[in-house]
RNA sequence: GCCAGCGUAGCUCAGUUGGCAGAGCAGCUGAUUUGUAAUCAGCCGGUCGUGGGUUCGAGUCCCUCCGCUGGCUCCA
């Protein structure tokens, strides 16, 4: 006999070979049947496992999870997935299973196949599944050791599995698989006891993926979808997708004409019209004074820069894929730009010696001379390309900006500094370029010009600390004023098993530990990561929850121990002598494209009143009051707000239709009763019509309003507590 | 950059087996003078993303490039 510790205290004793299952039988057929899983000293496994191999610990802690258990969804996604991969293995040949994990709300499975998956294949796979589910058979654990699991694989054809065990799987003596009628895949568990359970499921797209995450390897098709215990939850769910897709910065952008990405102008750029523009300054302005009331001094630097500014910093060479090609002054500095790079990585582009001398020949038509350079086709390659450098280092060549960092340094360094001027806060709302990958573009969530609200710290050691917690008030003040109040911070340490990184390991195990100090004192929530750490030092990476749940990556404050070392920064301390200072980059809203588009977002594009491009309409009621209608207008304007009037020869009630559905917070309704009493007639965009009142008293209610920067807008979805983080459940 | 899907009027979308390119909204003009979510009529608007091919004939079929969307990879 076993004792089994149950959560209400008791710690009854079962045979020897019982099951959590058994244990829910033994309580009660009611419960028996609710159970999808276990949880056994902490651990989430099958319900019809034996309790006695699973834990050493006596008596053996269990508990029952059923539906309303959250690790109950995994499971159920997870047993989802293997329905879905056996659905596809039915319903098409030669399908090599990949992996298959949970999502935050979903699952996928990536499948190596021949046929080319569309949304139109959904039904049938659906329907499938569906068929499984009727079926109801159970899933079923057997393990086995390496050898009989590979024999197993090979034998099923399922390459990718073999590859799997034979590399990612390489220190497991035993593996385990999971049983379903014919379907037999490589998987850690744990699953339902039977399809039945799946109460609800949909596919929800199709998608490319890469075999184990890295693109140089081949090419997956992804399948993704989404599992609940109930039809209610799966609706409500896809409600929440709806939602989302209702609130498309991009859609609402055009319809509420704020900006505009046109591919003549260039992909991935952006132009603010006069109603966007209108948001991001008026955000600039309220950023730009905290900033001044912060000690902060504001800057301005040009759009490009010398190449040398970025090989000193150690920007051009590091992203070269990532940036905009260089501008040569010289007509044939790209050629020999591009010699240069053949000359060094000569197996990328099977550069032959004619090539070469075709470059040259073409360099030389552009006024490339070989006596200026000292280049010999007789020098070994690296010596061709130091001596083509050497050419290219006297030209003028200049780089569009891809960081605002080099120009702010030198800056610092335009003056000899004190350690009693320091902190030196320097900051610039800097337009950066960076050529993204094509399939990277989103609206303005992802672009290749971006407007940082950046700014560089230049501070003593000591001082790292205290303006790294400043940093967080301001962006904690910030945020909350334009109504997020969810966020988080993630400490984005660096990947121990990587040489991708500059700086001394001294140099990052300080700055990692100030910044895990300081979010430690701050009684902020956050998380360190691993393998996040930007290539110069650790940062912390601010994650804001909008009203519906959905979790956005904003800004962030980098420690920098780096650049100071590159361009040889310094100060002179009270001792008088020469000092390093640390450098700290912030950007606590990332790009100001980035942050309006997840602020139409979380708006749904209604602004809050201080925010909102037009502030109020007036809208007469026939063309008599027009003249008053202006009136009131101006005298509006003069205090400040940004109205229109709609002169439009329309019925008022199309007016008012239009002012709302281009979500412009406030209507001043005017006829002859209002212009004869110096009145209007508010109507509140969310609560309709508020009645006539004197225009000082609407006046009031406006700037009261706007000063408090009151949000009334934001819709808090009930949905926001079911979301979890996506962090991937990395099943094998 | 990779995989898949898509590209028809300013916007949202129809367009049959290849056979005269359409609608609603927006815009313009006129009528209407309106009281809290759409007044009526007329008009304008298209190299069917681009270039090529197949065909008597291509919005429709094939190829190329460009762009967009969903993911993957990347993200200073």
């Amino acid at each position: 006999m076993i004792e089994v510790q149950l959560p209400d205290g008791s710690v009854p004793s079962y045979p020897d070979e019982a099951t959590a299952l058994d244990v829910a039988r033994a309580i009660g057929p009611r419960l028996a049947a609710a159970v999808v899983a276990a949880e056994v000293a902490g651990q989430v496994v099958d319900a019809t496992r034996t309790l006695e191999e699973l834990t050493s610990n006596r008596p053996i802690e269990l508990r029952l999870l059923t539906e309303r258990d959250t690790s109950s969804l995994g499971v159920l996604r997870h047993s989802c997935a293997h329905l879905m991969a056996r659905a596809v293995m039915r319903l098409f040949p030669n399908v090599s299973l990949a992996f298959g994990p949970t999502l935050g709300q979903g699952f996928y499975y990536d499948f190596d196949m021949e046929h080319k998956l569309s949304e139109e294949d959904f039904a049938a796979i659906e329907a499938e599944m569906s068929r499984l589910i009727e079926l109801g058979e159970p899933f079923e654990r057997l393990e086995m050791d390496r050898q009989q699991a590979l024999a197993v694989c090979a034998d099923l054809n399922q390459t990718l599995k073999v590859e799997h065990i034979e590399t990612g799987l390489a220190d497991h003596a035993t593996l385990s698989f999971y049983r379903q009628g014919e379907f037999l895949d490589l998987c850690r568990g744990p699953h339902l006891p039977d399809a039945r359970r799946v109460g609800a499921f949909k596919l929800l797209s199709v998608a490319g993926s890469y075999w184990k995450g890295d693109a140089r390897n081949r090419q997956l098709q992804r399948l993704y979808g989404t599992a609940w215990f109930r039809r209610a939850d799966l609706d409500r769910y896809l409600k929440q997708l709806e939602e989302a897709k209702r609130r498309d910065h991009r859609v609402l952008g055009r319809r509420l004409r704020l900006f505009e990405i046109d591919p003549y102008v260039g992909s991935g750029l952006c132009l603010w019209l006069p109603k966007g523009a209108m948001v991001r300054s008026l955000l600039e302005e309220f950023i730009k004074a905290e900033l001044l009331s912060r000690g902060y001094q504001p800057v301005y630097s040009p759009h490009i820069g010398r190449v040398e500014l970025y090989e000193t910093s150690g920007h051009f060479p590091y992203y070269r894929e990532s940036q905009f090609a260089p501008v040569f002054h010289h007509p044939a500095g790209q050629l020999v730009d591009q010699l240069i790079q053949r000359l060094e990585v000569p197996e990328a582009g099977q550069f032959a010696a004619e090539d070469e001398r075709q470059l040259l020949q073409a360099a030389t038509v552009l006024g490339w001379k070989r006596e200026e350079c000292g280049y010999s086709p007789d020098d070994p390659p690296g010596g061709r390309a130091a001596s083509l450098r050497a050419w290219q280092q006297q030209q003028e060549r200049y780089l569009l900006k891809p960081m605002n960092c080099p120009h702010h340094v030198q800056m610092y360094k335009s003056q000899p500094r004190s350690y009693r001027e320091l902190p030196v806060r320097l900051a610039e709302f800097g337009t950066v370029y960076r050529h993204e990958q094509t399939g990277e573009l989103n609206g303005l969530l992802r672009v290749r010009g971006l407007t940082q609200d950046d700014a560089h710290l230049f501070c003593t050691p000591e001082q790292v600390e205290d303006e790294f917690q400043a940093t967080l008030e301001l962006t904690r003040f910030v945020l909350e004023s334009v109504g997020l109040t969810d966020y988080r911070v993630q400490l984005s340490l660096r990947d121990p098993h990587s040489d991708k990184y500059v700086g001394s390991e001294e140099n990052w195990s300080r700055a990692e530990a100030a910044l895990r100090r300081v979010l430690g004192d701050s009684g902020m929530e956050f998380r360190a990561v691993e393998g996040e750490a930007a290539f110069y030092g650790p940062k912390a990476d601010f994650m804001v929850r909008d009203c519906i749940g959905r979790q956005w990556q904003l800004g962030t404050v980098q420690l920098d121990y780096s650049l100071p070392e590159r361009f040889e920064l310094e100060y002179i301390g009270a001792d008088n002598r020469p000092h390093r200072p640390v450098m700290i980059h912030r950007a606590p809203f990332g790009s100001l494209e980035r942050f309006v588009g997840m602020l139409i977002e979380h708006f749904a594009g209604a602004f809050p009143l201080w925010l909102a491009p037009e502030q109020l309409r007036v809208l007469p009621v026939s063309e008599k009051t027009e003249p008053y209608a202006l009136q009131v207008a101006a005298r509006c304007r003069a205090r400040g707000l940004r109205v229109t009037t709609d002169l439009r020869s329309a019925k008022v009630q199309a007016k008012i239709r239009d002012a709302q559905l281009e979500l412009i917070p406030y209507m001043a309704v005017v006829g002859p009763r209002e212009a004869e009493s110096g009145a209007v007639s508010l109507r509140d965009r969310l609560e309709g019509n508020l009645g006539a009142m004197s225009l000082d008293d609407a006046l009031n209610r406006l700037t009261d309003e706007i000063q408090t920067r009151a949000v009334r807008q934001v819709v808090t979805s009930d949905f926001a507590a079911l979301e979890e983080d996506g962090e991937h459940q990395h099943e094998y």
